[in-house]
DNA sequence: AGCCTAAGCGGAGAAAATTCCGGTTAACAA
DNA sequence: TTGTTAACCGGAATTTTCTCCGCTTAGGCT
């Protein structure tokens, strides 16, 4: 892993050397380029190093590892998505009420996965390294701030994660694929659960067994 | 993947060699002594190969991939567990009210998952092949049956995608790990889902933004 | 201009997953 | 017994990921 590539990077340790912001370039120009025309699952390490020009010891210690070249590709988008839901317009932005924009939020997330499926279904296999970092924590918090504004008396941290994990490619993908259910009909279950979550009654029947 | 390990089974199509079965029986158990010895993470096909006294192809034919092994390494807990929510005792069994049912299976599901850590953790990664066949579609329709029951008048299907969503190896190993919480804790943040799920008012109020 | 060194480079090589296929053999019927 | 054959077997070969380490160089300093 990087730490340059995401948003969350504390402070920046050290300037890149020319060289070595030149050969990032090219190599995520490279594996863009090939993921296009062959798709993510065909991503080779070797191939990307070869056509960039570069030994594969450059990839690897400027990415880490599979996943981490998938996160560099996939982190102008989710600049993109931090922009819109941390100062954009409502209703994902401030400015909409908190059940609102967790709303569009979850509505927000699926669309990007669904956009750039095959990266998020490469990103879930492989290495877990990097699974729980950088963006899903912006987006728990992101989450968890939004939920304990609208519903104080909830357990925002716990919900945040379970509202994240349904937002998974491979889940997605199923119910898409293997389920015929339709993008929206997959926003519109998340929406619904979040809203559902959102007006609980606190009131607390005995519902035990 | 090889269609004799998990129970969604339909019809046995051919009986097993005697020399077939023997040589599962012994890759299993080279698998299964390995795993406990250094983790399902340094497993290495190879090396149960050679253990086991047989070619790395019978390995594969008679499982199809790794994690067709480490299915078959799951399967007797996975049989263990589909008999107790099937034909087990109440609350998990037949017998206590579906809602009571709902939050034993989850919790009961978090137990095994974490019973199992290293294995599912290894699961979850490599191919994707295998992750909604079999163990999944069951806990599905399970969960989905029982919610239906509870609450005719919601989106059963997807609710159940929900809640199984959140009881994953690698969610549960950060909350666990990084976040600081306690095997209780996940359990009653699924159950508290469950429940606020079970019991949300079915009045549409207005909460769109 | 010349020096110094942290940062960077490349690619051989180790390790692991998965495929392929020519040579066996268990199981069953004649 | 013997013949037949679908199933099975083993392991070499292929592919891909990732590590290691000796050599090189950008960029700041004098």
């Amino acid at each position: 892993m990087c730490g340059r590539e995401l948003l969350p990077v504390v402070g920046q340790p050290q300037p890149e050397r020319a060289d070595a912001a030149r050969n990032r370039r090219r190599i995520i120009d490279v594996a863009a380029r090939l993921i296009a025309e062959r798709g993510a699952r065909q991503l080779s390490l070797d191939e990307v190093a070869r056509e960039a020009g570069v030994g594969v010891g450059t990839v690897y210690r400027r990415f880490g590892d599979r996943t981490g070249l998938l996160w560099a590709l996939i982190d102008e988008q989710e600049r993109r998505f931090q922009a819109a839901f941390m100062t954009g317009p409502p209703p994902i932005g401030p400015g909409a009420p908190p059940a609102a924009r967790v709303r569009a939020f979850l509505r927000a997330l699926v669309d990007r996965i669904v956009a750039q499926q095959d990266m998020f279904l490469q990103l879930e296999i492989g290495s877990a390294r990097g699974r729980f970092s950088g963006p899903y924590r912006i987006h728990h918090t992101h989450l968890a701030t939004l939920l304990a504004q609208a519903r104080p008396d909830l357990d925002a941290g716990f919900l945040a994660d379970a509202l994240l994990a349904p937002a998974n490619a491979h889940l997605i993908r199923f119910q898409l694929d293997e389920r015929g259910m339709s993008v929206e009909a997959v926003k519109a279950g998340l929406d619904a659960l979040a809203e559902t979550v959102l007006r609980a009654c606190p009131c607390p029947h005995s519902t035990d067994g």
